[in-house]
RNA sequence: GCCGGGAUGGCGAAAUUGGCAGACGCAGCGGACUUAAAAUCCGCAGGUCCGAAAGGACUGUGGGGGUUCGAUUCCCCCUCCCGGCACCA
């Protein structure tokens, strides 16, 4: 809010909106405790936080505010699902998923913790379960998302590399590994009999000794269900797999495998290799089979010590001097910089270039090819949960998945529902809502009964801001045209993959719908500290948080704006304190105090005309400190929004003011007109400075200094650097880079000068008696160093 | 293990390009005002030591080393804290 009020002030046209991301299971959640409708509770609870953020004096434009959760938005995400079904980035697919027991549905992959738990139940074990679920084709965006974070140059790094993390991408190859009954295939089930790895490293191959399964592997299945023994060691595998995850450290868990008495038949060299299962392959990475090559894995080379199996090696490292030849690298070889061995016709080439000719090799054969896979997995997005958006589909008998129509949008999320965690989707229990004519035949049809993931209002809402009223579409282009990319975002770092990754996402989507001309939603972003109360982060949860309405009773909503920003650069995490926000608020008293007592000679000074009477040496030190402080401010609004400094200067200011007025009192000096001028100028400026923080006080001082109209329209104070110009410096002097004394010489003094000064003065006289000078440094304005043996 | 961020007085912090470490504020101490208190105003204040005091000496930005006339800032090594990722094949 400061900085948007300071843009105003320098003459910008600033979209600072403000909205509801409304829906979702906290708030569902919370009106079942609260035994009070979703829509009643949630719509309660903007209007309590609106009224406390028009307290706080947040000067946003309240004719563009969105509430998600209600039709005039939600509609617009159900026409863009239509829209993501008709380019065919939107499908219902029957798949495990992510199934949290408290909150009764499913989660998306980025709302599972590192820990397997819910990220709203960080006790609770997510389960797999097998549903029919509809899925948004993220992945399409994979490399784009990537790619593009390149160009996000106004993005925290770390932003960027968390989502590069999580996005995942990795070069490898696919290979087919038959087994070796796959001739025979009677008695196997549909998994058939070709088990194909990934692998980053297919140069390895010739050294690969098995071939290792994820447990829930489908060929492990088959295996397993002719052989009760195989099935009960590879259930075994999965609950240590199950375990570590739960633990958090899935990276530590102790390898464990079985193996299955079966071959699989490396494709290159036609070598049958043991298939083994073992608890370290996940499943839903690659595709949950792996070829070992224990002479350069660390993974492999680990679990073939443990398990006795062959260690073969295809790699010597290449020396830096040609004579020398490394036939026993030290094992496992992980580098890539080697030379293949023992790799029949690839033998001989270097890792890189093997890589390249193996897997077009592969392809060219026919038993496998180059590939990219992700750690991005497609976005489902269907919950079985009451509160969101409708998901506009019918499913009907004869014509199967059957969008719901454009001109039938939106789908109104219907009241009185009766919410309860069990027995699946709330909605499936409202007749009115499921029984449906099928638009294409006029036969009986089914309404899906899942919701929309939050995530999906929180995708695009800030495009909605420069609209929000358009009841024809989700927003007029020409009109984002205007406003976007968005200058500035601002949130905390929990967003740093979740919810910034889908809006990027939903970005390129609506670009390529050509609804709007961004690749990038966002040219600028900040990342927000967190405020932490007695060593814990303020939240609901924990019960630690200060309520605003508290803040305002007791401080006032200025002291509690100046305060948050003055604590800890916003970057920082915040460490609140109420007796810091005490010191603020009498800072602010000490303020209104002083402009009040001279409120009416300034205003006497602005009517006569100023006179030509030269400033006294303190007046021109106070106006000096002014035009300091107006550049320490506004730099700081440009660059690296330190605010808490900002704040400290203007605190300094205001203790010279007052120092000031003591030593003219002191000397009984009547202000001359020409200093009472100053003070005119020295008062509004310093409420001027102070609108973007204090923005009550300072529309207070405004009108009490006989100015009227908006603040916020005000011009920004503008600072004469010449002013700001010190007349004089105290100039440091060391010897051998020890502070030794201070000399005070005139601003831009010549090097000759100020060494002379510093050579005549007593302190560095009596330190350098009796040695001699070396070396004589200066530094314009800074200091002097003089080094002596 | 990998990738970010961080460590400065009793506390929140500042030092923007290698140049006076601790601005500003909190808490503290002293003084003024007051019958008194609150509020307000003024002043002191990193640590250790010397000195009655004025003042002075040494030391000090997580630890160790280096570069430099000079390092909170740059380089190397290490410790701890926070966040993210992690048998990712």
């Amino acid at each position: 809010d400061a900085l948007a009020r300071y843009m105003w002030m320098n003459g910008y046209n600033v979209l600072h909106p403000m909205g509801w991301d409304s829906f979702g299971l906290p708030a569902e959640n919370a009106a079942i405790q609260n035994n009070t409708p979703p829509r009643e509770w949630t719509l309660g609870n903007i209007a309590k936080m609106k009224a406390q953020m028009k307290r706080l004096g947040f000067a946003y434009d309240w004719s563009r505010e969105v509430t998600t959760c209600l039709p005039d938005y939600y509609h617009w995400n159900q026409w863009f699902f239509l829209k993501f079904y008709e380019k065919g980035l939107a499908y219902r697919k029957k798949s495990k998923v992510n199934w949290c027991p408290q909150c009764a549905t499913v989660l998306a992959n980025e709302q599972v913790l590192p820990n397997g738990c819910c990220w709203r139940h960080e006790d609770t074990l997510v389960e797999q379960r097998e549903l029919e679920q509809w899925f948004l084709r993220i992945t399409k965006y994979a490399d784009e998302l990537l790619r593009d974070l390149e160009k996000l140059d106004g993005w925290p790094e770390k932003v960027r590399t968390m989502q590069r993390n999580w996005i995942g991408r990795s070069e490898g190859a696919l290979v087919d590994f038959k087994l070796d009954y796959a001739e025979d295939r009677s008695g196997f089930g549909p998994a058939g009999g070709t088990i194909s790895v990934f692998t980053t490293r297919i140069d390895t191959i010739f050294g690969a000794t098995s071939v290792q399964l994820a447990p829930q592997h489908p060929i492990v299945a088959d295996l397993a269900a002719s052989n009760p023994d195989l099935r009960a060691k590879v259930d075994q595998l999965i609950v240590e797999q199950r375990k570590a995850k739960e633990g958090g450290d899935i990276g530590e868990i102790e390898k464990h495998g079985v193996s299955t008495g079966r071959y699989a038949i490396n494709p290159f060299n036609g070598e049958k290799i043991p298939v083994w299962v073992a608890n370290y392959i996940l499943m839903d990475y690659g595709t949950g089979a792996i070829m070992s090559v224990p002479a350069h894995d660390d993974r492999d080379y680990e679990f073939a010590k443990k398990y006795n199996l062959e260690i073969r090696l295809v790699v010597l490292p290449i020396s830096n001097d040609p004579e020398e030849t490394v036939t026993e690298p030290r094992l496992p070889f992980i580098a890539h910089e080697g030379m293949l061995i023992n790799s029949g016709r690839f033998s001989g080439l270097e890792c890189a270039d093997a890589i390249k000719k193996m897997s077009a090799y592969a392809e060219e054969k026919g038993f496998g090819k180059p590939t990219v896979t992700y750690r991005l997995k497609d976005w489902g997005i269907s919950r079985q949960r009451y509160w969101g958006t409708p998901i506009p589909m019918l499913y009907c008998e004869k014509d199967g998945i059957v969008p719901v129509p454009e001109k039938d949008l939106p789908v109104i999320l219907p009241a009185n529902v009766d919410i309860t965690l069990a027995g699946g989707s709330p909605l499936g229990r409202v007749p009115e809502f499921v029984n449906v004519t099928c638009p294409k035949c006029g036969g009986p049809a089914r309404r899906e009964t899942d919701t929309m993931d939050t995530f999906v209002d929180s995708s695009w809402y800030f495009y909605r801001y420069t609209d929000a009223h358009n009841d024809h579409a989700p927003f007029d282009s020409k009109t984002v045209e205007y406003w976007f990319p968005i200058d500035q975002y601002i949130g905390g770092v929990e967003h740093a993959i979740l919810h910034l990754i889908y809006s990027r996402f939903w970005t390129k989507f609506m670009r390529d719908l050509g609804l709007v001309t961004d690749d990038e939603p966002v040219e600028r972003l900040f990342t927000q500290g967190m405020v932490i109360k007695d060593g814990a982060k303020m939240s609901k949860s924990l019960g630690n948080v200060v309520s605003p309405d508290e803040m305002v009773a007791r401080y006032g909503a200025d002291a509690a704006r100046l305060y948050s920003l003055f604590a800890a650069p916003p970057d920082r995490d915040l460490d609140w304190q109420d007796s810091g926000i005490e010191g603020i608020q009498r800072f602010l008293g000490r303020v209104y105090r002083f402009v009040t007592r001279n409120a009416a000679s300034a205003a006497r000074a602005q009517a006569e005309s100023p006179s030509a009477t030269p400033l006294s040496p303190q007046a021109r030190q106070i106006q000096r400190k002014l035009h300091q402080t107006i550049k320490r401010v506004s730099d700081d609004f440009q660059g690296r929004w330190h605010f808490n400094t900002c704040i400290s200067a203007i605190m300094e200011l205001v203790n010279a003011l007052y120092a000031y007025e003591e030593s003219a009192m002191a000397e009984s000096q009547s202000t001359g007109s020409s200093s009472a001028a100053l003070l005119a100028e020295v008062q509004h400026d310093l409420v001027l400075l102070l609108a973007p923080f204090a923005p009550y006080l300072a529309h207070e001082l405004w009108e009490m200094l006989g100015e009227k109209g908006n603040l916020l329209k005000a011009a920004w104070p503008k600072y004469d650097a010449a002013l700001a110009k010190e007349e004089e410096l105290e100039i440091p002097v060391q010897i051998n880079g020890k502070l030794r004394s201070r000399v005070t010489v005139p601003a831009g003094a010549s090097e000759s000068f100020v060494l002379e000064r510093a050579l005549a003065d007593e302190k560095v006289r009596s330190s350098i008696a009796g040695k001699q000078i070396v070396k004589k440094i200066f530094v314009p304005g800074k200091l002097v160093n003089i080094v002596v043996k």
